[in-house]
DNA sequence: GCCTAAAATGTATACGTATTCATTTTATGG
DNA sequence: CCATAAAATGAATACGTATACATTTTAGGC
């Protein structure tokens, strides 16, 4: 490895000077700055980031941890975040955690000192949130909250669920479920009880809570069409799994929205496909919800002031194909 | 900031002894190991990732340069990647590379000193090769190979456009168009050999070069179907243009596969949804490049030495519902 | 040409860790 | 109980960088 002080002695310098061409530039001589260039493309110099960033204490490092990648609102916030983030001229340290690892994946981000984190996956109650503040760490979450309420950017995840309900009530469906995951972080929590808000009481045999992937999408839906009165139309939780539903909806040559109605939240990408055309719930902005933690984050680490952050968009039904009059 | 020495005063020993409960364990007694302990739980340590590979002139860090997210491709192979890693105590490193900043992306990418890089991004001709070379970087390159032909692993490009071809070609189709990517990348480049292969001569009206996002392809689209005879068929280069082009024809009221043939090449997951059904060519093992890749990466890095990994699998056609007989 | 201020450069040090080597403590066997 | 080997611990150092401070060089004004 190729360091600052081998630079310094081809260029005939002081290592300290080499450091003040990369840094300093116009604290030091054209005349030497060209010697110092010259020796660092000589011998392919490349300053070593650690080193800076344990003299400095400060490093261009952000972890970020997502949510899974088959949830198509992860794959367009971990993009934005990311290309941001570089722009910006940050690395961005990426983990995609399932609930049940968080733990883990807490303390290895931690280990290496970062600059800021940015978070999906937090629970209600979650500890991470002390030992940030304890570490003096700036960070966000996104999408989900903390009990705590501080530091978030989310959509009005209760009025969304509300109008997802109610766009399939005012549809004249009477047997509506709900497919949801966790009601352990906010996001599902709360649509939850919008959808609770605008139906009143739901049957227990109609909610189903805590999926996660694919799979057991797959089972709940298999679940709720078996019932001795299927329900005519579902709210989903979020539009990956209104995407999973679909997919076993069509493969069981179910006709949608004919035979039943689907309505999402999040209005992702993929919702607006040709093919798909998937109705839903969400931001009226359409802004990205990582784009705006991320951006907001970048600001909380540049200015060293930490105002508390509570961004809550506005939501709207985007009403597309897969919902239809009972 | 709590240090490794302010640990070692709390628990009455050296930083060294603090060191050694950390890393040989085994080296140091019961008792003052429990001391330790003690302290760090006291104090909330935690070790300073930067410190220790700058002393130890490794890291566990891996960088990941992608091709972007609206790739589905990217989506899961990027998953993959960064899953697996972090099971094997890596953190990930990611960007996601347009080719024209390519070479930003390389230089920031090297300053962290990493203990290997995975790339997606590469160019038939590019200068990094020899740059990770010098550095003595292990890294592998997926989807895409760079003209030296080492450190790769693909799926069998010309034969999987030549299968996508003939597919088509076996359907009674005589108009086949192709849409693809930069011919400067190996994928886009062999693919487009397959298909001549297959096709003998295109009529360079119905060959369309260097789209890369959606609007390009939505471009590219209409270009081809406003032509005195539009093509009854498309072979696209990746299927993230063939979803893009089903994207469009939908919402033109095309029916495919009945007015437009389209196919694919990747099989990506995305093209097995019920609402797309998309066929395409795709590796007959069906591995996920990505893991693939960070696999042999990681026994690179783990065993030091470098025999060199050429992997190509073997393709075959996924037949769906996007095409049919002409 | 000399004095002074300012600019440029060099010297020395700190960051937090792992490790080598030296020293102390403990265990072993007679 | 002592001699010796082995185990445990401590002291010192290196990693590559940035910077405060000291020193040298340059420029400016007379």
């Amino acid at each position: 490895m190729v360091s600052s002080k081998d630079v310094a002695i081809q260029a005939g310098v002081s290592q300290a000077t080499v450091s003040r061409v990369l840094n300093h530039p116009d604290r030091v001589q054209a005349k030497t700055r060209d010697k110092v260039q010259a020796a660092i493309e000589t011998l392919k110099y490349v300053p070593n980031a650690h080193a800076r960033s344990l003299v400095q204490d400060k490093t261009k490092l952000i972890t970020l941890l997502s949510g899974p990648l088959y949830n198509p609102f992860f794959v367009e916030t971990t993009s934005a975040i990311v290309n941001y983030a570089n722009k910006k001229g940050y690395q961005v340290n990426v983990q995609f955690v399932q609930d049940d690892e968080l733990a883990l994946a807490y303390a290895t981000a931690i280990q290496t000192k970062v600059a800021g984190m940015i978070l999906s996956c937090v629970f209600l109650e979650d500890a991470i949130f002390e030992q940030l503040t304890h570490m003096s760490i700036p960070f966000i979450t996104y999408n989900r909250k903390h009990a705590r309420n501080e530091y978030f950017v989310e959509i009005d995840n209760k009025q969304a669920g509300y109008l997802a309900a109610q766009h399939l009530q005012r549809l004249g469906h009477k047997r509506i479920a709900f497919i949801g995951g966790s009601q352990k972080v906010s996001t599902f929590h709360d649509r939850f009880i919008g959808v609770k808000q605008a139906l009143g009481t739901l049957l227990p045999e109609l909610v189903i809570h805590n999926t996660a992937d694919k799979e057991e999408v797959a089972k709940a839906y298999a679940q709720l069409m078996q019932l001795p009165t299927p329900p005519t139309a579902i709210v989903c939780g979020a539009d990956s799994i209104a995407l999973a539903v679909m997919d076993v909806a069509y493969k069981a040559q179910v006709k949608i929205p004919e035979e039943l109605s689907i309505i999402g939240i999040d209005n992702v990408e993929d919702s607006r496909h040709g093919a798909i055309q998937l109705t839903t719930v969400g931001s009226i902005s359409e802004r990205n919800l990582g784009l705006v933690a991320i951006q907001e984050l970048i600001k909380m680490i540049e200015n060293e002031k930490k105002p508390c952050i509570q961004i809550t968009e506005s939501v709207k039904v985007f009403s597309r194909s897969t919902t239809q009059r009972c």
